[in-house]
DNA sequence: CAGAATACCTGCGGGC
DNA sequence: TGCCCGCAGGTATTCT
């Protein structure tokens, strides 16, 4: 269940088994994710080498000579490599087998996930094409987000989980940037002052860069004889804590939903103006 | 156009 | 115990 942290430890903890390395085969056991596998894909990476892995946004890019696999976790998506062949449990859509007998294995119960290849630029893709910038780039910046925010009448929380605004920051880490900046998740975006949008800024690249660290220490664990890496979760103050007290007041943390999706705040801590 | 609802899936925990 | 419900960290697509 990746947000942008699990998605850059994955890339860290796969990369040095596959990059170099040449792919002998892909098994695809199941076709059926976001959007169905392309019927190619055995062909195009058969006995292609792996030159590079990077992330833009959640999607994966594991570059061959030949072209890129544009990859999603989703919501349930995992990799697992492993040291030599294992059977297939319920739920691993994919094997790559790579020519140092090491397999990399994705892992999606739900397959919100997607597999796809492009021959050419993947940052030319259309999924990547109108991604705002990344959130730990200077580009990212209070100012940015306060100008792009002063014709915006939405929630903030809606606004910072825009992709087009600013890619790859999740239900969790929106939920918590906002209760370290003290504001409210259902603020309209275009009443924040450049201040406010300055400390969310800070609070968001603070959080991503302590959750991608607290991956760190979980990387050796991507080699495994039958292990799942599993993701790893740093000490949340609001996301998941409805009811508790607020560790700042005391008072219990309230909940609501913004777009479908969970929002915790405390009403004290993180009034809302309107 | 912006912004909100909908859709895609399976697994899990809680309540009955 | 077992069934049903709501909920889950994703986002493209469809709607109003």
């Amino acid at each position: 269940m990746p947000e942008l942290p699990e998605v850059e430890t994955t890339m860290r903890g796969i990369k040095p088994h596959i990059v170099g390395q040449c792919i002998h085969k892909i098994i695809v056991r199941c076709a059926r994710l976001r959007w169905p596998i392309p019927k190619h894909i055995e062909k195009s990476v058969k006995n292609r080498e792996i030159k590079k892995i990077t992330r833009r946004h959640k999607y994966l890019l594991i570059t061959t000579d030949a072209g890129t696999m544009i990859w999603h976790l989703g919501m349930s998506g995992r990799f697992t490599i492993l040291p030599k062949p294992q059977p297939a449990a319920p739920h691993d859509h994919i094997d790559i087998l790579l020519a140092n007998d090491i397999t990399l294995r994705y892992t999606d119960p739900r397959r919100f996930g997607c597999l796809l290849w492009t021959s050419g630029d993947p940052l030319q893709h259309p999924l990547l094409l109108n991604l705002g910038p990344e959130p730990l780039t200077k580009t990212f910046s209070g100012k940015y987000l306060w100008e792009i925010s002063r014709r915006k009448n939405t929630a903030i929380k809606a606004a910072i989980m825009d992709n087009r605004i600013v890619a790859g920051v999740g239900n969790i880490y929106a939920t918590e940037a906002l209760f370290i900046a003290g504001i409210h998740p259902k603020t309209p975006a275009k009443l924040l002052t450049l201040k406010e949008c300055a400390a969310l800024v800070t609070a968001i690249k603070v959080i991503l860069k302590k959750a991608i660290n607290k991956g760190g220490t979980t990387l050796k664990d991507f080699l495994h004889s039958n292990g799942k890496p599993g993701y790893f979760r740093i000490n949340l103050q609001a996301y998941g804590r409805a009811g508790a007290p607020c560790l700042l007041c005391k008072k219990p943390l309230k909940s609501c939903q913004i777009s479908q999706r969970s929002s915790i705040f405390c009403d004290h801590c993180q009034p809302l103006r309107k």
